[in-house]
RNA sequence: GGAGGGGUGGCCGAGUGGUUGAAGGCACCGGUCUUGAAAACCGGCAGGCGCGCAAGCGUCUCGAGGGUUCGAAUCCCUCCCCCUCCGCCA
């Protein structure tokens, strides 16, 4: 979430920074911004007005029932009742503005570092630079999938009857070689980088992933989980022996996506339940009834990982806080359709090392190149040729300020693709979040800067060994620094 | 699934209608003392929002929303969240 007061004190910035992203018509969503923000004011102020006659006045009372003055006091009583009405009013009035305010405000994407090259899409990404030559084969290299099947440890047919498409069994040799690299990246980024692993929740609240941006504005990629409730009931839907309901009362507001919601309730015999949307201070209550939604598959150990802070104020002197986590990773991938529909490159499921920093201000650009050499690290180490790019304006993600990513190269697609990306989100996750620090001797608190990076994907490290490291006969060595971790195994060789 | 308990400032914790935005302690910051540190002592120290160049002023916040009242952290209603015990389960 951007800072109102800067984008007030900085509109020029702010269309600028959104029209490089490719942001669907920054000048409306400037004065649409800026007059919610007005509105937002102006109704604060005159709530605040009424308050403070409405406490002067109670204070005269006592002041006057003192003084023995009953008639005052029975004037001023009359001048409370009428600032009472008038108080709600205004308080109903602050409510629906800060909702929508604040609606608005999470829908609108962080703001692009000066220093990120200006595209509108991965045409325009810079190379920084290219580590390693990409492998030579005496033979036609092939595919990580080819490679797999041909081994027998990579099923996709069974996997498909399992759970459908996008996902993959892998067994023996390759289950263990993925054990094997989610835990080499583990060791060496606790034992030589200064992380701490952490091992987090995989299901997180609406709140979580608000916090990391993943919602509002991407629920549709995301994996909702859901559970059973007996005793559904409310204002506009009831619960009957038919299932679920409109309830006759003319005077519940009904939209299309209420008539859908209910739709997909019925269809889905999903969960329904009333939610209390609030930011971390609690503020801009908003009661609502949705329906399936309990709780979320995390896409990303980002999210429990960047939000163990959320809603603190931590001591300056814990700052950076580094933390890791191997996890699975659960994506809908919708909108994907059609992309990278063969192999291990994009499924719904996939395991990941994952690296957060939370800093000041101060420390979060440096941290930034640290966190990505961080992850530099494990290919160097894998001896896997990559290179690292800078994202431009217009391939970032939402809540990113700047974004490095890291392409393997893989001999069978005889292409780099991405393996890691590192994000370095300023404040923009830290205000979602209300994260904050207290800066050593100053009074006041700022919020803190979250970083994230993968370090990194390990299904596509694990497709990055196969094509890298595979031989003529289709059986693949091990990389060196996994050996250990591989029982002192050399080489995955077809079955005899 | 059943039964109970509880949500107060960065943390712990007092407070059951009237200078309580909130005692006390811890942590933190400044100072005295000390060669330095610790200890001790003195002082400071909640957050959000609005207005203001600032000093500051106003307002809101004791999980959230609503109600009673001249007045609510304290009373009433609804909801959310957390915890404990029993049952079931990994």
């Amino acid at each position: 979430m951007l800072d109102i007061k800067w984008i007030r004190d900085h509109p020029d910035a702010f269309v600028k920074g959104l029209t490089d992203r490719g942001f669907d018509d920054p000048g409306a969503t400037l004065n649409r911004i800026l007059s919610l923000d007005e509105q937002r004011r102006t109704t604060i102020q005159q709530l605040q007005d009424a308050q403070a006659r409405r406490n002067a006045a109670s204070k005269e009372i006592g002041q006057a029932k003192q003084a023995k003055d009953e008639t005052r006091a029975e004037a001023l009583k009359e001048e409370v009742a009428r600032l009472k009405t008038a108080i709600q009013d205004g308080e109903a009035a602050e409510r629906e503005v800060n909702r929508l305010w604040h609606l608005l405000l999470a829908h609108i994407p962080n703001i692009p570092a000066a220093d990120v090259p200006v595209g509108p899409d991965a045409d325009s990404n810079k190379v920084l630079r290219e580590v390693g030559t990409p492998t030579k084969f005496s033979f036609q290299p092939k595919q990580h999938f080819e490679l797999g099947e041909a081994l027998g440890l990579m099923d996709f047919e069974t996997a498909a009857k399992l759970s459908g498409a996008r996902f993959v069994v892998l067994k023996g040799a390759l289950a263990r070689l993925e054990r094997a690299l989610g835990q080499f990246m583990l060791d060496l980024h606790t034992s030589e980088h200064g992380y701490t692993e952490v091992n987090p929740p995989l299901i997180v609240r609406d709140e979580v992933m608000f916090g990391t941006a993943q919602l509002p504005k991407f629920r549709k990629d995301q994996y909702p989980t859901l559970q059973w409730v007996a005793d559904i009931d409310g204002p506009k839907l009831k619960m009957t022996e038919h299932g679920l309901k409109r309830t006759d009362d003319p005077d519940a507001p009904w939209s299309s996506q209420d008539e859908e919601a209910l739709q997909s309730i019925q269809r889905e015999g999903a969960l329904f339940r009333e939610v209390y949307l609030q930011n971390p201070a609690g503020k801009w209550m908003d009661k609502l009834w949705r329906f399936e939604l309990y709780r979320w598959l995390i896409p990303t150990a980002e999210v429990p990982l960047t939000n163990l802070v959320r809603e603190d104020i931590v001591e300056q002197g814990s700052l950076p806080m580094r933390v890791t986590a191997w996890t699975p990773c659960f994506r809908a991938e919708a909108g994907a359709a059609g992309k990278d529909t063969r192999g291990m490159i994009r499924q719904h499921q996939f395991s990941k090392v994952e690296l957060v920093s939370i800093t000041t201000p101060e420390q979060s650009a440096e941290e930034h190149e640290r966190m990505t050499e961080c992850a530099e690290t494990v290919l160097k180490r894998l001896e896997i040729p990559y290179r690292t790019v800078v994202l431009s304006t217009g391939d970032m993600g939402f809540a990113a300020q700047k974004t490095y990513d890291i392409e393997v190269w893989l001999p069978g697609q005889g292409t780099y693709r991405e393996i890691s990306s590192c994000s370095n989100c300023g404040d923009f996750q830290a205000r979602r979040m209300s994260a904050r620090y207290k800066a050593k001797g100053a009074k006041e608190t700022r919020f803190v800067h979250t970083l994230n990076g993968s370090g990194v994907a390990v299904g596509r490290a694990l497709i990055a060994v196969l094509e890298n490291y595979q031989e003529a006969d289709g059986s693949v060595r091990v990389p060196e620094v996994l050996k250990p971790y591989m029982g002192g195994l050399t080489k995955i060789a077809p079955a005899e």
